[in-house]
DNA sequence: ACCGATATATATCGAACTGGAATATACTGG
DNA sequence: CCAGTATATTCCAGTTCGATATATATCGGT
């Protein structure tokens, strides 16, 4: 699946500008599973137009740049449920963190610590997005759906990363513990 | 983090061929959290021999192609230790499955189901290698680590499938369960 | 016995994508 | 008042993907 076909369901969502689609990829409900940069998807767009899937309004703004925005044309539509028949390729997932960890004896201990820590705040940072999603949009069940997978696979990380750094900051309590 | 540096932290744990990096990629110690192919690590190991952080040693097979083994050199731990010595890049998290499911206006609901029990099952395949990895490999804490990491996050996402997919095979059970 | 599929092993190449720099303007906080 | 952040787009070099090509052995099915 294609930078061109993540616009285009973006864009069936709700109309928008390249800039606003890259911050959603970010910010928004997609940010814990989806990423492109400016690089792809202001060429994906063009496209999209040439090829008449979507439709272009340039707005002019007082101060700030012009802006394009693009919204799914009827032909998109047709497009995008045809790429969305298909069943979903596995899930991509790259950690240099996990990459970090199993090699950890190359660095030092407070290096993991810091490393853990790093995780941490990322996760935490994905979940409190995921939470800013919840409360601005009321929910339906897609995004419900979606938001809740995020939460759970977070959360699960979390609980794993703070249990861990417990064991390591505090290593004689986990026997008196258990 | 560039696949130059994925190959000479693989080999910092044991020689290897290409080939056996790319499965390992895919089946191994690695499969849940990195990828690669042959069309980077190839290129990727012939410019580490050529700066000199691999050493490498053509084996001669009767039947089977004649194999290149790389093992790391003393500049290339060198190398690997300062690059390991900066805090790991957030997580990359691509989902295609993520996306069809916040789209799913667009598809039928037998599709739906489909798409879940197709990521249930890969979510599962994940998870079986990583415990045929701890009853191959006598547990060491890094990799009992990042073993651990992968089956925390991945059983968080099976439980999370299995409970929804329940709820919609069998909607009217969801009121009389709570 | 034979055929197709799978496994071992490497190389190559176009297409796609990333990540950063360049450009321009306005607002905000210290 | 100046640095930093936000809006908005474009471009490009370098990296990576995904597919194809090449060669051979083995294993299962018919």
């Amino acid at each position: 699946m294609n930078v061109r076909t993540l616009c285009l369901g973006f864009l069936s969502l709700r109309e928008a500008t390249g800039y606003e689609i890259k911050k959603d990829f970010e910010d928004g409900l997609f940010c814990h599973f989806l990423e492109a940069s400016y690089g792809s998807i202001y060429p994906a767009l063009n496209q999209l137009a040439v090829d008449g899937l979507v439709t272009v309004r340039e707005e002019e703004q007082s101060g700030k740049p012009d802006k394009k925005v693009y919204a799914i044309a009827p032909a998109g539509v047709k497009t995008l449920t045809k790429e969305l028949g298909v069943l979903p390729a596995q899930d991509k997932y790259k950690s240099e963190f996990l990459f970090i960890m199993l090699l950890q004896h190359h660095i030092s201990p407070e290096h993991r610590i810091a490393a853990i820590e790093k995780q941490l705040s990322d996760l935490r940072a994905d979940l409190g997005n995921i939470d800013e999603c919840r409360r601005e949009s009321g929910g339906n069940p897609a995004s419900d759906f979606v938001m809740g997978y995020g939460e759970a696979v977070l959360t699960a990380g979390v609980t794993y990363l703070e249990q861990k750094l417990a064991e390591m900051l505090a290593p004689h309590a986990k026997a008196a513990a258990e």
